[in-house]
DNA sequence: TCTGGGGTCCTGTAGCAA
DNA sequence: TCTGTTGCTACAGGACCC
């Protein structure tokens, strides 16, 4: 089956048989390498490494044809270069997917309004209830093909099922740029010889937890007892997965969702064990999720710290607030606290803080602040933390995913895809 | 070979209150 | 008053996703 390289690929014939179906899953096919290609022309047929060139950086995206020497998302960037040596390095331009994938999106709204993105290049789409307007869901998924190719000038794979997990595995399978049917009644057919590590959510632990237990099909884990499967993945997991692998999923595409937490994190060039370098570091970064709180009118009840040590072992601290908040410099004390009561003093290779249990302030911005106090306090602290952060204190990693100093609204995730 | 960044969800544990 | 149970919340860690 598909290894991400497009190997293993299958598609459906046209007019092929789509009864009992009504959700699409559509997904672009190496989609920042894809932009990229659109935007200069001249790396088309070539294999492409979306992602910084040096630092500790991994692969964002990789070309089809990089694909194909095995370099593959998450890799760091000089292994993918050792694979492949011809690899033309191609930094990330997020601006440009996020513009990119509101085209796309755009083309799925003018289908039906019932569109899920998943992330900055995917998306479910429910097309029950407008078969009448544009066909069966078959060819509905031909028309969005033929104008994300017409209009934007990359290439998609869908996969159409009555259910979405089902839907997800079959445009995988797809991939790239194609489409793949399952008619509702033979879901069962589809999914049993497949292996029980394509299911969604089932990623390497879990593959190897289900594989000491003799179960490598997703017909093992239909037929294995529920004990059995709750044993080895926990009792949520294991009880979905079950289900899952019955075909049944009774998810529907949601369109509104709701954000539950942000944050930042930042990996530096070079281990770090000055207390005083992290501390300004975390007070950097408490300043960026408390600017994107604002943004949103989010508030944070809780304040959580991720350390990672040289030896990437990583910790993680959490506080809740007696009061939600919303300003840097709050956070940062928070974060600084949870930060020095950390006993291990190894050299440290990443932080993050994170922005947790949030709810609406009700207002939008600044100027509806009611309290000049607050206001002056805040400005007091976003001076303070100018003139402190200012320069370039400690050289850190170039970034492949966020974190390159944008901050703003952004999908659910977007470092890869 | 040396592992990013931004998220969600789940599990186990501990503390607290009824 | 003490003990055990139950339920809730907070926290830490880990798996997984893109």
């Amino acid at each position: 089956m598909g290894r991400g390289d497009g190997s293993g690929r299958i598609v459906s014939p046209a007019g092929a048989d789509d009864s009992g179906t009504g959700i699409l899953h559509v997904d672009m096919d190496a989609f920042y390498a894809s932009v990229a290609t659109l935007d200069d022309p001249s790396l088309r047929g070539l294999p492409l490494i979306i992602g910084a060139p040096d630092g500790r950086s991994v692969v964002s995206s990789a070309s089809y044809e990089a694909r194909r020497f095995g370099v593959r998302s998450a890799m760091p960037v000089s292994q993918a270069l050792r694979l492949c040596p011809s690899a033309r390095i191609v930094a990330p331009d997020f601006a440009r997917y996020q513009a990119v994938s509101g085209q796309v999106m755009s083309i799925f709204e003018s289908f039906t309004p019932l569109v899920e993105p998943l992330s900055i290049d995917e998306a479910f789409l429910d097309v029950r209830g407008v078969r009448r307007l544009w066909g069966t869901p078959g060819e509905i998924a031909v028309l969005i093909r033929r104008r994300v190719a017409e209009e934007v000038g990359i290439n998609c794979s869908v996969g159409v099922a009555a259910t979405k997990h089902v839907a997800k595995m079959a445009s995988t399978l797809s991939k790239p740029d194609g489409l793949l049917i399952v008619p509702g009644a033979r879901t069962q057919e589809f999914l049993d010889p497949r292996p029980a590590g394509a299911m969604w959510g089932v990623g390497p632990k879990a593959a190897a937890a289900l594989q000491r237990r003799g179960i490598h099909t997703i017909r093992d884990v239909r037929e294995a007892a529920q004990g059995m499967l709750e044993r080895a993945l926990g009792p949520a997991a294991g009880s979905r997965l079950r289900q899952l692998a019955r075909g049944e999923d009774a998810r529907e595409v949601e369109t509104e969702r709701v954000e539950k937490s942000i944050g930042h994190e930042e990996t530096f060039d070079v281990d770090i064990v000055d207390a005083d370098v992290l501390r300004a570091e975390l007070l950097r970064l408490a300043d960026r999720v408390g600017a994107r709180l604002r943004a949103a009118s989010w508030e944070a009840r809780t304040v959580a710290i991720k350390v990672r040590f040289s030896d990437f072992s990583t910790i993680t601290r959490a506080q809740s607030l007696p009061e939600p908040t919303d300003v840097g410099q709050r956070i940062g004390e928070t974060a600084a606290a949870l930060f020095d009561a950390v006993e291990r003093r190894d050299p440290i290779r990443l932080l993050g803080v994170r922005a947790e249990k949030l709810q609406g302030r009700g207002s939008a911005g600044f100027a509806l602040w009611d309290d000049d106090a607050d206001r002056r306090r805040l400005e007091g602290a976003l001076d303070d933390a100018r003139a402190r952060f200012g320069s370039s204190m400690i050289t850190r990693a170039r970034h492949v995913g966020r974190g390159d100093g944008r901050d703003g609204p952004h999908p659910r995730s977007f470092g890869r895809e």
